[in-house]
DNA sequence: ACATAGCGCAACTGTTGGAGCTTCATAAGC
DNA sequence: GCTTATGAAGCTCCAACAGTTGCGCTATGT
């Protein structure tokens, strides 16, 4: 058995059991990979794949549980690599984020600028999508933290480290009846909405209140970012709801924010870390630069902790609120 | 970097940093070894042992943490393995049990019989050691059940199936005064005794029994088996304690057996199986034939339970008693 | 029916892992 | 202090093997 077979094997499972496309993105040949791939099967004495004709067709119950095992191999030797690196090399690296359009735009940029200026020999590689996406990158290792608010909790091979607490405000144009008076559910629920997608930055919560309340709100357009609900609020579609973070004094001064706090529960981000990754020193100082009181000692102590164990360090702790 | 290389360094650790001992016994050459272990090095860009003229003299820190990793990948590439056999046929495989005299001598033999009997194509293995050496095999790897009533708990990553409870019994010559009468703590301690070596078969048990009662019990033969004790009761030596599960009734005929349950705390035979193991289906049968209430499932439970929390899952079994 | 995508097979080639010998360093023995 | 034993590294050679290229075959879709 060689590491370039279970490499293989992971990888094509990866590319929907193309070899040939996984063959290109590998920089090798479809033959190559064919043939290690059989030798593997012979060697074992088992199919990995399902074939019919010269086509793989699916992973035999035998495969899915080498896929997986062959991913844990390959994650362990990327965290060889790390710990090497680590002692070779303190401040040089890479550092894999995924993370969504919300936190990307508002909130990692200062945290990423203070790193950048501290680590500038770590590469540093950012990768944008929903959150499911994001978990899945972790949890496969192809990037190294999660940082969101939704969907981390459906991965059991992440630790979810709690960051900041962070409320919603209602957007409207200068002007609008809402821009003054108080805010209440009722009153947001007459005005046309304009907001997250379903599994975006806190939308759960955000629906939950209006169903508690028996009410159902007329959300006209969806949008995954807060980029595309601030233009289509100053285009009057109809009043935004975003969270307070996603709003700029200065750039949208042309807008009125108000604190709905009160009317919805409040969301936390969190940064997911696939168990038992090998967390290099910058890692763990990055972490603290998204949340100080996520040191290095409280870091570790999460990771080593067992599925779902690790809420429980964190009950008692208080959040910084954004 | 190559399985091999992870095999190389992983097995040179665990021959004393003794480079060629590890090719005699791989059946390679040393040159062999020392090369690829070389290459590693360079290749990781790190040290993994520190050297003094041509003698590998201690681990680097960083070879600590690789060493351990390296074994990670080579326990998750025999899984594979496990797996694969698992697929291609049921009943064949192999099974390697690591445990203390009593066990293998007076419990294990009906169970192993039986076990054979219906698996005749597993190739069974057997190694007998102290408690210490058997729960780091199984922790390494190199067996995959530990079988005994002491030290499984020092190791983490074993998790721990409770089997039975077994309690002890006073073994004296026929027509030894303890032979009839009251058996109480304080006239057991009036009779030099032969028992177990500390570490041994509940031991502690025993010494905890009688410090609670400010006795010194008069210890004057310590066995690592019963065996041993028996022989040494019938010279005459002085009173033994053994495991009543140990005493044969023909066998023992010439001696007297006296229960002493109510003297000792009764002990708690487990299986430790390290955490992450790939499990047969044999060895879960293996498992039911040792302790009927421990089903498939119920080690499934206990094997993907975070450390230290499959004891909650036997907390209100009824153990039965041997 | 035909075109395309994609896999397997076979021959070929460049690479490399391991054997065996030699060389060198350290430690123990006289 | 010199000798001897132990054990690691360096070097060369050979066999094994991973990967490439070219070709033929099998599905799938139009």
């Amino acid at each position: 058995m060689k590491l370039q077979q279970l490499r293989y094997v992971w990888e094509v499972t990866r590319h929907q059991l193309n070899v040939s496309a996984t063959a290109q993105s590998l920089f090798t040949s479809q033959p190559g990979i064919s043939k290690q791939i059989r030798l593997l099967e012979d060697e074992l004495g088992v199919e990995i794949f399902a074939r019919s004709g010269k086509h793989l067709t699916r992973v035999t119950p035998a495969g899915e549980a080498i896929v997986e095992l062959a991913g844990k191999v390959l994650r362990t030797v990327d965290d060889i690599k790390h710990v090497a690196q680590e002692h070779s090399d303190e401040r040089r690296g890479s550092l894999a984020i995924a993370t969504t359009h919300t936190q990307a735009r508002y909130v990692l940029p200062s945290v990423i600028g203070e790193f950048r200026q501290k680590y500038p020999d770590v590469a540093l590689h950012m990768q944008q999508g929903t959150p499911k996406q994001i978990a899945q990158m972790v949890s496969e290792g192809s990037a190294d933290f999660a940082i969101c608010t939704e969907s981390l909790e459906l991965f059991n091979d992440l630790v979810l480290l709690p960051c900041y607490r962070w409320n919603r405000c209602v957007l409207v144009p200068k002007g609008h009846p809402l821009a003054s008076g108080e805010l209440t559910l009722e009153r947001v629920a007459e005005h046309p909405l304009v907001t997250y997608v379903f599994g975006f930055t806190g939308r759960s919560q955000l629906d939950d209140a209006f169903k508690s309340r028996d009410l159902t709100p007329n959300v006209v357009l969806t949008a995954a970012d807060s980029d595309v609900i601030k233009t289509y609020v100053r285009l009057g579609l109809g009043i935004g709801i975003v969270a307070h973070m996603a709003v700029d004094p200065v750039a949208d001064s042309d807008l009125v924010a108000v604190d709905a706090s009160h009317l919805f529960e409040s969301s936390t981000t969190k940064i997911g870390i696939r168990r038992g990754t090998f967390m290099r020193t910058y890692m763990y100082d990055f972490v603290k630069r998204m949340a100080p009181h996520l040191d290095r000692e409280t870091v570790e102590r999460a990771l080593a902790a067992g599925p779902r164990h690790e809420a429980e360090l964190f009950k008692g702790i208080q959040l910084p609120v954004l």
